[in-house]
DNA sequence: TGTATTAATGAAAATGATTTTCATTAACTT
DNA sequence: AAGTTAATGAAAATCATTTTCATTAATACA
């Protein structure tokens, strides 16, 4: 079976067992540039793996968004969508997202500058409503290239 | 029949017919501060008016958004929440989320500043990325008031 | 290198929010 | 007041996700 990425992100310490479908499952987010939802992963591995079920894809994703591999976001049509985190997209919550199709499109400029921002609010908010902070997101919504296309660019 | 908002918000030209179901959840929109949920306007009604279904509930929320009389609001606890559209916060669409209860409060704090990013980050994202911007969200995620003390200030 | 242990899997059923269907009701037109 | 048809409510359907449970297979260990 191969080992591929369980040795590559040192796994093996942190899961009891590591498996051909979560193989396979961090194979297809690495190759992957965009956000992908449950479905899509099972449908992408189909072909080569038609044993492994949705099911496990779930599990699977949850298993590493508790490692703290993936980033889950909740897409507008009702699926979520999960990204591999890099040492480039760490730390940022900032998101694209067309509301026709589902796509999801990280961004990184201003993301500086909405960095201070958001620490700043971030600070008066917890203070002013007694919140505990975990998390943010960023994200703005509409239609992605070919779906503005698709709807006659409305 | 009550025809309280029906004349408050000048209705009758854009709605086929003003009914019951239709007056009520308005008026429960408007007497509750926060964001609530289908089922929760559903609980709300169910003691004066128990013969209003969910489905109604559901289909008068869409028509309201339809009409720009509330904001949906996606909630990580699954259920969609909305909130009235008001002076104060029209145009506005920032929240702090408790990830465990689900629970919305809106902001306004920062909203001036936030707006200048937002309107700067927009033009360029949709000249980058050919992408029609049509709404913008900026939430933080975290635990209410009321979390913390039962996740025992974590 | 087998073999036992038990975590991980997959199929099917369960869940929970939301949507659809369709026969009935009632708001508005005349 | 009566007819037209939009709106309703109950039940069924959908759709993403989770749970259940019997089976499989990754690892430990003899």
């Amino acid at each position: 079976m191969p080992r591929r990425h369980c040795a590559r992100h040192g796994l093996r310490e942190q899961v009891g067992r590591w498996t051909e479908p979560r193989d396979v499952i961090l194979d297809v987010l690495s190759r992957s540039k965009g956000h992908l939802s449950a479905k899509e992963i099972y449908d992408a591995l189909y072909s080569s793996h038609p044993g492994i079920g949705l099911t496990t894809v779930y599990r699977t994703l949850e298993l590493f968004r508790r490692l703290g591999f993936i980033q889950k976001v909740a897409s507008p049509d009702g699926q979520a969508r999960y990204e591999l985190r890099t040492e480039e997209n760490k730390g940022h919550h900032h998101h694209l997202i067309c509301l026709r199709c589902g796509k999801i499109i990280d961004y990184q400029d201003f993301a500086d500058e909405e960095l201070e921002l958001v620490k700043k609010t971030e600070k008066a908010l917890a203070q002013k409503h007694n919140f505990l902070i975990l998390d943010h997101n960023i994200e703005f919504l509409g239609l992605c290239d070919k779906c503005r296309q698709a709807a006659g660019d409305i």
